[in-house]
RNA sequence: GUGGAUAUAGCUCAGUUGGUUAGAGCGCUUGGUUGUGGCCCAGGAGGUCGCCGGUUCAAAUCCGGUUAUCCACCCCA
């Protein structure tokens, strides 16, 4: 059949569906809004240097799954993956880096080349935040309190929250060191890809789904051992300002987190309505390097998945259908009455009255279906014993009562026949 | 990239061990007294059964290939 599919991983957002999507986009505004966050709008597309710096080399997204393409000049670009890289770029225009605070949010398309399945896609949808500049326990509580806020007013329930630390450059060497070596006297029996995460990326094994490798995670020596006592004692006010704030929280020392500009808190949300792909938002600390940068910028954010967003909120059945508010429907009789009708409509409307007018001459009685189907609350009504009165009549569509106006009647008049 | 499932009307799906003009519900459309919607009733339009090839007297149905979609692995939002 010779329907017209978008490209794998992609979907067209029809009006019927776009109420949801203003859902969530007013009440992303409203709740950030709250705690002094301002919208920054990024292209689509950056450098690719951006990304590939940003989220570190040897991630799974920038390995295997960037849009990346030549411009015509021949430099490489790469469609964005993700948010926070491109919000950095964008602030080095500011004063972040001298200290000031700056507090941002997005919302937008994201693209990643993978293989769609339930809850992902390719070209899918996020709403994120970024509170830049600063380093405080406060900050990281307090961005995963409004991301609990948020999830509150999207009447998403349910949802639960995991949290880590994955501690500061420093902590991280002793600690890596002490991963490899325990998992490299037993990598032999364990994963293909653990085997390659060995000597790139040890954190990621304690990530690892495979059974092979679980009975070796299980008892993994605990890497905030290897952490300093400062870095313990951050993740500790963490926990401590979010039992204050009554977010309710599970340590997951194992969550580790696919980019590599994280540091100190990190965390993810999960929602059981969702399926395989049941992550609904992620985020932590970061500190982000950017091409030509010796300073990395230091942040804490957040983003959410607007498709999941949707998905949990349709399977805790959360309604939200506002249709079409259509004023009013005009029928009409004839080639006179319809070039009177666009006359009207045209008035109308400049008077913020949403009207359809009615072009096709088919009987009274299609016309008032139509009318009906469109959820009219009027219909306007111009026959032939309208014209030749000058007037033409008014139905209330939930009431069926119905009135006559002169055409000759007062806009300001006429719409408060459309109240 | 790997695996599994599915592909019939605009939508959701039936279609028995291959057998005449391929069905239902919803939607759309026309009408049910001249110009009044919803409910009800009666008609109507709409499908090269994803595509290509094979087996057969005969294929929506069996076989192979191909494409697409969905789901899972993986990864993440």
């Amino acid at each position: 059949m010779a329907k017209s599919t978008p490209p794998p991983g992609t979907a067209d957002i029809f009006p019927e569906e776009i109420s949801r999507w203003y859902n969530l986009e007013d009440t992303a505004r409203k709740v950030f809004s709250l705690y002094g966050f301002g919208e920054l709008r990024t292209p689509i597309f950056e450098y690719t240097e951006v990304f590939k710096r940003g989220l570190g080399d040897a991630t799974e997204v920038v390995q295997k799954e960037m849009y990346t393409f030549e411009d015509r000049g021949g430099r490489s670009m790469t469609l964005r993956p993700e948010g926070t890289a491109s919000v950095m770029r964008a602030l080095l225009n500011t004063d972040v880096l001298n200290g000031n605070e700056k507090r941002v949010y997005y919302i937008g398309p994201m693209f990643r080349g993978e293989r769609p399945a339930a809850g992902r896609r390719r070209q899918f949808h996020q709403i994120g935040v970024e509170n830049v500049g600063r380093v405080a326990p406060e900050l990281d509580a307090e961005n995963i309190a409004m991301l609990m806020h948020y999830l509150e007013e999207l009447k998403i329930t349910g949802a639960e929250l995991l949290i880590n630390t994955r501690g500061v450059e420093k902590d991280r060497i002793p600690a890596a060191k002490m991963l490899k070596e325990y998992f490299g006297a037993s990598i032999d029996t364990m994963c293909d890809d653990c085997k390659v995460r060995l000597e790139n990326n040890v954190w990621r094994i304690l990530d690892c789904k495979q059974t092979a490798c679980q009975e070796f995670i299980e008892s993994a020596p605990d890497v905030v051992e290897c952490f300093t006592e400062e870095t313990k004692e951050y993740f500790k006010r963490v926990c401590e300002i979010l039992d204050s704030l009554g977010v309710k929280y599970t340590v997951d020392k194992r969550l580790v987190r696919g980019l590599d500009y994280y540091v100190h808190t990190v965390f993810e949300l999960t929602h059981p309505g969702l399926g395989a792909q049941n992550a609904i938002a992620g985020g932590g600390r970061y500190e982000v390097h950017l091409p030509q940068q010796k300073k990395p910028l230091i942040g804490v954010g957040f983003a959410a998945g607007l498709e999941r967003l949707i998905m949990a909120q349709e399977a805790l059945r959360v309604i939200n259908d506002e249709r079409l508010a259509l004023d009013c429907y005009i029928v009409s009789m004839g080639d006179a009455a319809r070039a009177k009708a666009l006359e009207l409509s045209g008035k109308l409307r400049k008077a913020n009255i949403a009207v359809i007018a009615e072009v096709e001459s088919k009987s009274m009685k299609a016309q008032m279906r139509s009318a009906n189907r469109l959820n009219a609350k009027h219909v306007v009504i111009i026959g032939e014993s309208e014209l030749e009165d000058n007037v033409f009549v008014v139905k209330n569509m939930s009431e069926g009562t119905q009135e006559t106006i002169s055409f000759d009647t007062d806009i300001n008049e006429i719409t408060k026949y459309f109240a």
